[in-house]
DNA sequence: TATGAATGAGGTTTCATTCAT
DNA sequence: GATGAATGAAACCTCATTCAT
C-alpha cells in the first residue's frame, strides 16, 4: 500500500529515486553528455519534477556525488573501528571491504574519477573528495606504521604506501573493466596488500 | 619566400598544431566540453581551419588519442628490445620509463582514462585501447616468468601482475594530481615495481 | 481560464500556426533558402517551439507537402461522387474546382512542383505526388471514357488527357504568376476543357 | 592536339565546361543546394577556377540562365521566318520544335522553373524571362490571329492561347518526368495543340 | 506538487569567397 | 591562370531552465 507512507516519506523515495538515476546516468555518460531529461525517464518521472527536488544539473550532479561520499566513508575513516587484530589483519580486511565495496559500486567510483580527472571544472566537489582521502591516510597512517614497526610492512613513507593504494582502487576500475567478479578480486586484493608489503602466495 | 618549409610541410606542421591543441583541451575538459572554437584559438588557427584538417569534432578526438598512442606503442610492446639485462632489470627500467613518459605525458594519459571510462561511447577508439593492453601483456608476459623462475617475482598469473601494474598507472595520474614531479615519481616507481615482487627499500 | 480551449486544442493550433506558417515560406522560398528563425517568427512562436512539433526542418517540410495533401485529395480521387452529370459536366464542374483550388491555394501548389522538380531530392515526398497522381488518373479514366463513347472528347488515350490536364494546372501557376484572378480563371478553364474535347465559344 | 587551340579558345572552351557544369547542376539540385565545389568536380577544374572565370554563384547562375536562353530564343521569337505555310502548318512545326527543344534540354527547362518560381529572388532573370514571354506572344500574335481567320483556331484571346500552350509546355516538364521520350512527345504535341483549335486524331 | 510547452543561448558544421603561391 | 588553404558568417539543432496550469 502507498498508503501507508507519510507524505514526507513518499518525497524522500521520490528524491531517492532520482538520485539513483542520476547516479547510474551520470557515471555511464559523464556530467556533459548526460540530460537530465533522460535522468527524468530512468527515474520514472518528469522532467519538470527533477527541478522539484535539485535546483539545477549541477546541483543534482553534486549530490550524486557527494550523498553516496558519506555513505561509503565510514569505510575509510574508521578503520581500527571496524577493522580488528594486527596491522596486516587491518590491512587485509579493509582492502577486502573496500574492493568488495567499488565491485558493487562501481558506477559511483567512476564518478568519483570524473571529479577526480577535472579538478578545475568541479573545484567544490574535489576539496570534498581531496579531504576525504586526507581523512583516509591520517587514519590509516598509524595502522602502517604499527605495522611497519612490526616488520610486516615495507620501510616507505606511509603516505605514499595509502596514496598508491588509493592508485590502484581507481585504476583497477579502468583496467578491469567488466570482469569484477568475484573470481578476479581476490587476486586484486593480493596485489593491493602487496603495495604495503611483501605478501607472498599461500 | 616567407621561409624554407614546403607546402606539405607547413600543412602537416598546423596539422600538428591543432592537433596538440585539441589533445591539450580534450584532456582538460573532455569530449563534450571541449568547443571546437576553443581548440582553434588554442592552436592559432580560424575556427574553420580545424574542419579544413579534421572532418569532424569526433574525427579530431579520434586522431587524439590514436596518433600519440603510435608513439607511446613502442615503449610497451618492444620491452625486451628496449629494456637489458636481468628480468628485475627490465621491469624496473620498464617502469621507469614508463613512469617519466606519463609525467611527461600526463594529459594524454587523462585522454585514454577517458575512453577507457566510456568504452560504449567510444567503441573505436576503446577497441583500439583495449588490443593495446593486450599487446602488452603478450609482451611482458615471457619476462614475468622468467623473472618468477629466478624467484624475484611473485608466484602470481603473469596477466595479473601485468593488470595490476597497468591500473596502478592509470590510477596514479588520478591520485597524485599535480605533484609528478621528479622528487614523487622514484617513489611511484618503487610501489609499482612491488607489485611484481617483495622490493625492499635500500 | 484565459480560455475556452482545452490544452488539447491550444496544441493542436499552435502546431497548425506553425505549419501554416511553413507553407507559406517554404512555397516562397524553397527548402533549401527558408530558415526555420524564419518560420518561427512569421508564426508568431520562439524558434525552440518549432522544434518542439516537428522534430527537424526536414520533418516540418514533409508535413507541410503531406497534409495539405489529405484536404486536395478529395477533389481529385472523388470525380464521380462530387460531380454530377454528363461527362462533359463532370469534366466542366472538376476543371472549376480544380482551378478555383489552386487559385486560392497557389502557395500549395508551388510546393508540390517544388517535389515533382526534384524527385530525388524528397524521394519519399515524391512517392506520395505521384501515387496520388496515379489515382486521379485512375478516378477520371472512367469518366473519360463515357465521354469519348459519346463523341464529346477527343480519340485520345484517357491518360494522355488526364496528365496533359495536370501538366497544364501546374504550368499555369508558373506562367500566370500573380494573375490567377477571377477575370482569367474562366478562360483557363476553357482552355484546360480543350485538351478533353473540341470545345468552341459560347 | 590541345596546342592547335589559341589561348582565347581555350579559356572559352574552359568557361563553357564549367557553365555545362553549372546548368546540370543548378537544374537538377536548385541554386542553394549546389555547392560551387560541386560545379567544379563536375566541369573537372579546381574550385578556385570558376571564380576565375564568374565572379560568383550568383552570376553563374545568371549566366547559366540567360546564356542558353539566347540560344532558344530564335526558336520562340522567330517564327514566321522559320516555320512556314498556312497558321496551322506553322504552329504545328512549332510545337514539333518546342516540344523536341525541351525534350532533349529538359534540365535547362528545369532552371526556368526555378526562376519563374521565385521572381523575387530573382528578379533579374525573372524579367529576363518575362520579356522573353512577351516576345513570343508578339510574335505569335499575328499568326494566331490569322488561323482564326480562317477558321482553324478558337476565337480565343491569342494572348490566353499563347500562354495556355506554354503553361502546358512548363507543366509537361513537371508531369511526364522522365518520360520525355519520342513515344510520347507526338502525344503531347497534339494535345499541345488543341489548345489552339478542334484538332482530331490523325 | 507534478507536468511539459516555451524559450533562446550556445554548439557544430557548411560553404562562398579571398588570396598567397 | 590555376590552385586550394584559410576564413567566418550563418544555419540547424539541443537542452537546461522557467513557469503557467
Amino acid at each position: 500500500m502507498n498508503s501507508i507512507l507519510t507524505n514526507d516519506e513518499k518525497k524522500k523515495r521520490k528524491r531517492s529515486t532520482i538520485l539513483d538515476a542520476a547516479i547510474k546516468l551520470y557515471s555511464e555518460n559523464g556530467f556533459a553528455e548526460t540530460k537530465v531529461a533522460e535522468i527524468a525517464k530512468e527515474a520514472g518521472v518528469s522532467f519538470g519534477t527533477v527541478f522539484t527536488y535539485f535546483n539545477s544539473k549541477e546541483e543534482l550532479y553534486e549530490a550524486a556525488i557527494l550523498e553516496p561520499l558519506e555513505e561509503i566513508k565510514p569505510y575509510f575513516i574508521e578503520i581500527e573501528e571496524r577493522f580488528k587484530g594486527e596491522p596486516l589483519e587491518i590491512i587485509k580486511e579493509m582492502i577486502d571491504c573496500h574492493v568488495q565495496l567499488f565491485a558493487t559500486r562501481s558506477e559511483y567510483l567512476r564518478l568519483i574519477q570524473q571529479v577526480l580527472a577535472r579538478p578545475e571544472r568541479f573545484p567544490k566537489l574535489f576539496k570534498e573528495l581531496d579531504a576525504f582521502v586526507k581523512s583516509f591516510i591520517d587514519c590509516i597512517y598509524p595502522v602502517i606504521e604499527a605495522g611497519q614497526r612490526l616488520g610486516y610492512f615495507y620501510e616507505e613513507s606511509p603516505s605514499l604506501i595509502a596514496e598508491s593504494y588509493l592508485s590502484i582502487l581507481n585504476g583497477m576500475r579502468l583496467t578491469f573493466i567488466d570482469e569484477y567478479t568475484n573470481m578476479v578480486w581476490k587476486d586484486i586484493t593480493r596485489q593491493a596488500l602487496r603495495l604495503f608489503g611483501p605478501i607472498s602466495n599461500i
